[in-house]
DNA sequence: AATCGGGGTATGGTATACCAAAATCCGAAA
DNA sequence: TTTCGGATTTTGGTATACCATACCCCGATT
């Protein structure tokens, strides 16, 4: 088979990586396992060459480990490494937040709103990676509203890069409440102009990703030791 | 020729692109020229393979821009873009100075207080690039006494895409002093345990850096306006 | 003289062949 | 039975051939 690259392609590797990422992200690539070239290349019907580029974007958004010389494995970060992430995602989002609070434009602020919205409506209902998507796309959204194009960018990639650990945290209990009463808060903050108050929601919304994530390492612990 | 890479290497497609980060951060590379695939790897004496990796490092660092289907192009970002940069730089440095006068082992102090020494010493001597490569050096140093991977990551990051508008800002009016003083300052800071004093070092730091750079952006506009 | 179109060329994208290092497996020796 | 060493296999790294598309130049037409 030559290759028939006709079906879920975009511009190519960046539409591999995109399958891959899902496929990490839901867990049919488990952490820890390894990414073969040539298996990989075959399973998706690419060559090589394409496949790597992939990897290697993966590896920079840190959801894959690239060895010299060995097969890059899936990556399983400590729960260290992951509260260093959000300690550096708490803070571009402070900064995040109080830009917004200065330089959102009202249509912005509506529209931040209106994600809230969604992510509220669709909170019971819809399926936990739609709601993710959603809050995710509500987050960027302040982000873009600060007008630094370098902050968004590097926010985005935080976002993403602990995307799966949060959803994994976040699957084991809802605390729906407290996120949402954060993201009315934010809002309210962002009308208000009131970078204190953003801090704070923002501070709390941290807070509680904090606590989800080192509970949910801590039950792994109690539970099965992969060998 | 099968190429023999055994000079200036180092697993191949980081040392290219070492290679030609250095010629677009001293210039032989201009920004706006487009980095042919083909030409450069026959005069870099490698395959288009490793080249093009090498490129792909340098597109995710910022320093060229990637069209698809086009030729990367050394990256010329405008002066919105690049305060955007600093500012994010400034939190990361602010955030990486507090957590280090919380963190720093004595032994990572002696050696950040060791390297401004070499900055020092070579501001003189040595060639531009090596002494900003010192500098660099001692930043990240704080920046990794931090104790917080994907920080020094991100910073380091930072750094790297803003080294050559730092560069090519601070050539044109040596304001040593006023760095060197800061420098001290950080130190000072960093033994008495002192996040307060070290924000306002690093703050007058970066402000130095936006000055350099907003002048050398308005020189810029003052002279030749390239076709 | 200006503009539009077509063909040739330059160039990035992809596939594949080849190479070298790493891991693995198996047998022989202790 | 265990361990050590070497041959085989696996796998990532590099070079190169091939393909498709965008660019560019030139000539024909208005």
């Amino acid at each position: 088979m030559t290759s028939r690259p006709e079906d879920t392609d975009r511009t190519f590797p960046a539409g591999i990586a995109a399958r891959l990422r899902r496929e990490i992200l839901t867990g049919e690539l488990p952490p820890g396992s390894a990414l073969k070239e040539r298996d990989n290349a075959q399973r998706l019907g690419v060559s090589r060459t394409p496949l790597r580029e992939a990897v290697r974007i993966l590896g920079q958004e840190g959801l894959v480990t690239l060895r010299p010389l060995r097969s890059p494995v899936v990556a399983d970060p400590s729960l260290a490494e992951v509260l260093d992430e959000i300690a550096v995602l708490r803070q571009l989002e402070i900064f995040s937040g109080g830009l917004a609070c200065q330089n959102a434009t009202p249509e912005e602020v509506e529209l931040i709103a209106a994600l809230a919205a969604d992510v509220a409506a669709h909170h019971a209902t819809g399926d936990k990676v739609d709601v993710f998507d959603q809050d995710m796309r509500m987050h960027t959204a302040i982000a873009d509203a600060a007008h630094n194009a370098a902050l968004s960018r590097t926010y985005r990639e935080y976002l993403a890069r602990l995307w799966r650990v949060r959803f994994v945290s976040a699957r084991e209990r809802a605390d729906a409440p407290r996120v949402l009463a954060d993201h009315q808060d934010m809002i309210a903050a962002l009308r208000a102009r009131d970078s204190q108050r953003m801090t704070a929601a923002i501070a709390s919304h941290l807070d509680g990703m904090v606590r989800n994530v080192t509970r949910h390492f801590q039950n792994r612990e109690g539970n099965a030791r992969q060998p």
